[in-house]
DNA sequence: TGTAATCTACATACCAGTCGGTATGGTCGG
DNA sequence: CCGACCATACCGACTGGTATGTAGATTACA
């Protein structure tokens, strides 16, 4: 059990690192088997094609990422405002890495297979939805005590907060550089404060 | 002049919609060709390739969009807040349409190729920075009436909107419909409202 | 001894780009 | 006005390389 899952394993990370790289269309079967020290042969058994492969390398980068985020120490903090603005603070300090470490598998393959591979498609939104649900209980927290009487909604605000990352993300991309990124976590962060009541450093 | 030009236009035109449904790596020329309801031949004779094509197809874009907004109604609005609302409310109500037609070839495009077309993804990077800068001028006229001595910069501002904007369409995306990008614009605009002391209507 | 895992070599298809050729329309000497 | 010439636009069959996926043999291990 433990070899096989090993190879397999082995696989998946590899397709994380070409496909982040790469992207999913050019990204090769063959490429991510050299990457991963395998060849083709043991590659088609672990996986029915290059589109399954997609769909468990989506479930395996989420799998990653809930690790990070619910084992990270900000989780600890009493106060709900302060563990959704820690947050964005940890992201931010995730970006001190090389683009494809630090970018998002789910929001770079679901550009490409939106239209054309609805089992990616799929696979992409229900991660990216599994990991902005980790935040409404934070925010519906945060609202209840600070501003219960706005009109929107937790839901909303924790899938705004995948976009700004996702479009950070896209930016620090065009630009070749994670700075950016960093600024447009600070203007979320921002928002953040102005909807609870903080009255950040101006 | 004309009638050659409108060749070109054509690949260009089909470049955008090809592009957009399927993103850079998995359309072919062909494609394009058939779509423009042109041959390979004339393709190679306006293009050097397909990175060529790219290139030229994220200037087309751009200048598609730079008509679009410079010549929207609201920009004849007074007050520079104003106008910066009325692009999110523009940008909101372009949502209506199918998924290709309404997202961006700039950001579609650099998610692929940012580490692997070094053209392609600078092309893409001039584009988004210009439109930026459109913004820039009214943010920074809105900052010294209302927000003088706030710490953020108009351009970190104006990128901010850009990346909430290619972040929505990823979303967008792995949900198969506008709905959640219009969200998303609804959380921009109350962060500017919050930012220009407009007191939102809650 | 049988099953899962892995390997090598191959088949099949497709795609970017090439190449020789045709059509069109403008220019210029006579 | 005519006809030789030329440049630009366009055509579509072909090529060389490469991609996914297959098949059968081999290994590892229970």
């Amino acid at each position: 059990m433990s070899a096989q899952h090993e190879s397999k394993t082995r696989l998946l990370d590899a397709a994380l690192r070409v496909i982040r790289t790469k992207g999913y269309e050019a990204t090769t079967v063959d490429e991510i088997c050299e990457s991963a020290g395998l060849t083709k042969g043991s590659f088609f058994h672990h996986f029915d094609g290059k589109e399954d492969l997609a769909v468990a390398a989506a479930k395996h980068f989420a799998q990653m990422a809930d690790g990070v985020f619910s084992n990270a120490p900000y989780r600890k903090l009493p106060d709900p405002v302060e563990r959704l603005l820690a947050y964005v603070d940890f992201r931010r300090a995730i970006l001190k890495r090389e683009l494809p470490e630090f970018t998002c598998l789910l929001g770079t393959m679901v550009q490409e297979t939106y239209e054309t591979h609805p089992s990616i498609r799929k696979a992409c939104e229900r991660h990216i939805a599994e990991h902005a649900a980790s935040l409404v209980a934070d925010i519906a927290e945060a609202k209840r005590r600070h501003a219960p009487r706005a009109k929107w909604t937790p839901e909303s605000l924790a899938l705004y907060t995948q976009a700004v990352v996702q479009g950070a993300f896209v930016l620090a991309k065009a630009k070749h550089g994670p700075e950016v990124a960093g600024e447009c976590l600070g203007h979320l962060r921002r928002y953040l404060e102005l909807l609870f009541d903080r009255p950040g450093k101006e």
